[in-house]
DNA sequence: CAAGTGATTAGC
DNA sequence: CTAATCACTTGC
């Protein structure tokens, strides 16, 4: 995943990731299809950021995935830091490597994500998600979800997944 | 381990 | 309009 900004560019290593697959899913935002000012973005084309604020002073980074009117986005957890460390730790105001990406809300503060990175389509500015090949299935781990309690059942489904994550 | 924080949403 | 909620982090 890459950042190109005015002060510089940062890049990471996708860590870690959770998947929300909107109608099916009580901890989606776009659960049963619910459609919001906020939401409207998951329900276009694939390849477009969605972006929030959470718990008063953290944003959260989301790639939607599906098709237009399918709500399906997945959010990413967490980063290795791999270029533009020094900006990082300016941005993230730490020194710490493993304290820089190990979280949603600290991610974006270390990529300098927020509301105007919103809707904005992926394959075509300065933020942009690289493909990498060859990745061993049995070097993804699965696990349920985490930090969504109230979403009832739905909490139990194994759509976290994690890879290569020593540094969290 | 507890509390802060404010946009967003649903409910009058 | 108002009140309740929350895909988290930090500092004790």
């Amino acid at each position: 995943m890459v950042h190109v900004t005015s002060e510089g560019t940062t890049i990471g290593k996708i860590t870690e990731v959770e998947a929300y697959i909107g109608p099916f899913d009580a901890a989606a935002h776009t659960y049963k299809g619910k459609r919001t000012n906020r939401t409207e973005v998951a329900f276009g084309p694939g390849g477009y950021a969605y972006v929030y604020l959470i718990y008063g002073m953290y944003y959260c980074f989301n790639v939607v995935t599906n098709v237009v009117e399918k709500p399906e986005a997945v959010l990413i957890r967490a980063l290795e830091p791999i270029d533009g460390i020094e900006l990082m730790k300016k941005r993230r105001n730490t020194d710490k490597l493993k304290n820089l990406c190990s979280g949603p809300g600290k991610l974006c503060q270390a990529m300098a994500i927020d509301k105007s990175i919103n809707q904005v389509d992926l394959c075509a500015g300065k933020l942009y998600i690289l493909y990498k090949d060859n990745i061993p299935k049995e070097d993804i781990i699965t696990t349920p979800r985490i930090n969504i309690d109230y979403a009832g059942e739905a909490k139990d489904y194994p759509w976290r997944f994690l890879y290569s994550c020593e540094l969290i």
